[in-house]
DNA sequence: GCCGTTTTCGGCCCGACTGTTTTCAGTCG
């Protein structure tokens, strides 16, 4: 095990991808440095191994040279060619990407014309008239560079996606309130679920012929908008207070199918869905589907000999393009009016914006093996739930009839052990006097749905349990998670976390990495021993829903369901407005590829008593 | 720098907006 992860192979690459823009280096080798750390995030398996085997240049994406780098960055930690750039650049001109309006050309004009190479320098030299003077600059970019400045901090901040779509929920719900407005929806990573936004985007359609401008005043003078950042006929940007920025596109009524999936995005999905339209000698963008015109490649110089989809299936198979020649795909926008249309053009299924990442969801929606995935109303119940007894504000009776007025069949309580002093964890007494209480609370039929007892048992620095076995066998659950000595090294961490899940007392492993999101980096852990020690044990790991933890992460999901781990979606509600959390959880769990069959509580009162006694038999 | 039934060169997704310019480059998504 070497010290370099893959995920910080994949810092350097990208690091070297902005350096190399920076020099004003050919932007399709910054694409490619990019691309190649892409595919090493989007690893499933261990790196060293894919090395060892040679199988590195076989990696989409990655070449002779990436791979020589790749290894050199495994190996030994560092890379020549690397610190021969950083050295090269500049340390400062990197930073200075992050204010609005700059880019690489830019950057390097300031930094030849005028000397410039810290954000103190640039700010100095706008203040003193100097950058409105710069051929190519002028008064209006020296202004933006300023208020760039000023509010890097709040602009460059991204925000949970519970917080943004909260924000979004009543612009959408304006937008399709105006007259002149026909469909409207967001899109971009707040549409993908993605666990935090940058921006709010919106799409809003118009009647043929019907005049936009009231639909872009309307978005412009939203209540808390500080700023408005664009306004033209199809699009205008806006800046609320706090720094959330929003963009809205306004399009004719047949092109909103194209919009919403353009912008959805995402980028990687997108370039992926061009380039299978262009090998069907179809152009896509967010205008349409189109015969492609005759551009440089000869692909689409084929498509353009055909004035139909058809004509350029067969232009190309006379190149030679394709062995088995697919059917011919419809040409041009007319009667696509939705997604679905859409993808069914391009010859697949349905791809529901979650998955939509460019990890694989194209080739599964043309083989039709897209999963189907879970939904927020297959949850039957939840585990994982505090109350006053510890930490939570709402008690043990208010917990159950929120979550029964939600519809749910049970809810599982686990307040914190006695460990979590700061929490006021329960220690033996006080716990089994609460299991005691759910005990009557379920025979005195005050509730349909019905009360599990558990704990949510400190996973102690050695790996112990908080509690005794005896005690733990009390329960009809344990969710075991780590509250305490978080700077452990990573291989400490994660025989301490391993340890717990070989308990058999344990039923579910609770937050995995205990990171905040935008806050606090998760502590060190090797997520894939963890994920085979949970499949090996049958201990299923929790997908805390909490909008600010969504961990285990989604991009561990897909792998680990495959290989038979079950995911328990857990709002970790200490009130009971917390139990809506699960909705962020599902979103994450969608992301993950997760059908209902991979998350245990969309069984059924009577299947999951029936599952719980027999894991505590076992 | 990657990729390839176009196969070792030549292409790599593409359009809107802004601010500068006087026909377009840079930035952004």
């Amino acid at each position: 095990m070497g010290g370099v992860t893959r995920n910080e192979i994949a810092d350097v690459l990208n690091n070297i991808a902005v350096l190399l823009e920076l020099k004003g280096e050919n932007p399709f080798k910054t694409r490619a440095y990019q691309a190649g750390a892409r595919t090493l995030e989007a690893l499933e398996e261990d790196l060293g191994a894919v090395i060892a085997e040679g199988r590195l240049g076989s990696l989409k994406g990655i070449g002779e040279a990436l791979a020589k780098k790749i290894t050199e960055l495994h190996a030994t930690g560092r890379l020549e060619f690397y610190e021969k750039l950083r050295a090269s650049i500049a340390p400062g001109l990197a930073g200075m990407l992050e204010i609005p309006g700059l880019g690489a050309k830019k950057i390097r004009a300031l930094h030849e014309k005028l000397g410039i190479d810290t954000i103190a320098a640039l700010d100095r030299a706008c203040r003193d008239g100097l950058v409105a003077g710069l051929p190519g600059f002028g008064e209006k970019t020296q202004e933006k560079i300023l208020a760039g400045i000023r509010n890097r901090e709040a602009y460059g901040r991204r925000h949970l996606w519970w917080d943004a779509a909260g924000v979004a929920e009543p612009i959408l719900a304006g937008l399709r309130g105006l007259p002149q407005v026909r469909r409207a929806e967001h899109a971009g990573s707040l549409r993908r679920g993605l666990e935090t936004v940058g921006d709010l985007d919106f799409i809003a359609a118009v009647r043929a012929g019907e005049d936009a401008a009231p639909v872009a005043d309307w978005f412009a003078a939203q209540p808390g908008v500080r700023e408005v950042t664009a306004r033209g006929a199809t699009k205008a940007s806006v800046r609320f207070e706090g720094g959330l920025q929003a963009d809205l596109r306004i399009v004719p009524e047949e092109q909103f199918a194209f919009a919403l999936h353009h912008f959805t995005g995402s980028k990687e999905h997108n370039v992926q869905m061009r380039q299978r339209a262009l090998a069907r000698g179809l152009s896509l963008s967010e205008w349409g589907l189109e015969p492609a015109a005759g551009g440089g490649t000869v692909k689409a110089k084929a498509a353009a000999t055909g004035a139909t989809g058809a004509g350029a299936a067969s232009a190309g198979a006379t190149a030679g393009a394709a062995a088995a020649a697919p059917a011919p795909p419809p040409a041009g926008r007319a009667g696509i009016d939705t997604e679905e249309k859409l993808f069914a053009a391009l010859g697949l299924a349905f791809i529901p914006p979650e998955l939509r990442e460019g990890l694989g969801e194209i080739e599964a929606a043309e083989a039709g093996k897209l999963p189907r995935l879970v939904e927020a109303a297959d949850l039957r119940g939840a585990f994982h739930n505090h109350t006053t007894e510890s930490d939570g504000r709402a008690t043990l009776e208010e917990m159950a009839a929120a979550a029964q007025a939600l519809g749910w069949e049970y809810l599982g309580i686990a307040d914190h052990s006695k460990s979590s002093f700061q929490a006021h964890g329960l220690d033996e007494a006080r716990l089994l006097a609460q299991a005691g209480r759910i005990e009557k609370l379920n025979a005195s039929k005050k509730f349909t749905l019905h009360l599990f007892a558990g704990a949510e048992c400190d996973i102690l620095r050695d790996g112990r349990l908080d509690f005794d076995d005896a005690t733990l066998a009390r329960l009809d659950y344990v969710v075991a998670s780590v509250h305490n000595a978080f700077s452990l090294d990573e291989a400490a961490m994660t025989a301490r976390i391993i340890r717990a899940i070989e308990n058999p007392r344990v039923t579910m492993l609770g937050h995995m990495t205990g990171r905040l999101l935008l806050r606090r980096e998760g502590y060190r852990a090797d997520a894939a021993k963890i994920i085979d020690a949970a499949i090996a044990n049958a201990v299923v790991i929790e997908l805390n829903a909490s909008p600010w933890r969504l961990d285990m992460d989604w991009r561990h999901w897909r792998r680990a369901a495959e290989r038979g781990l079950l995911c328990s979606i857990n709002p970790d509600a200490h009130d009971t407005a917390a139990l809506a959390y699960v909705a962020a959880g599902v979103n994450a769990a969608r992301k993950g590829w997760l059908d209902k069959a991979r998350v245990v509580n969309t069984l059924p009162l009577a299947r999951m008593k029936a599952w719980l006694r027999k894991r505590a038999s076992a």
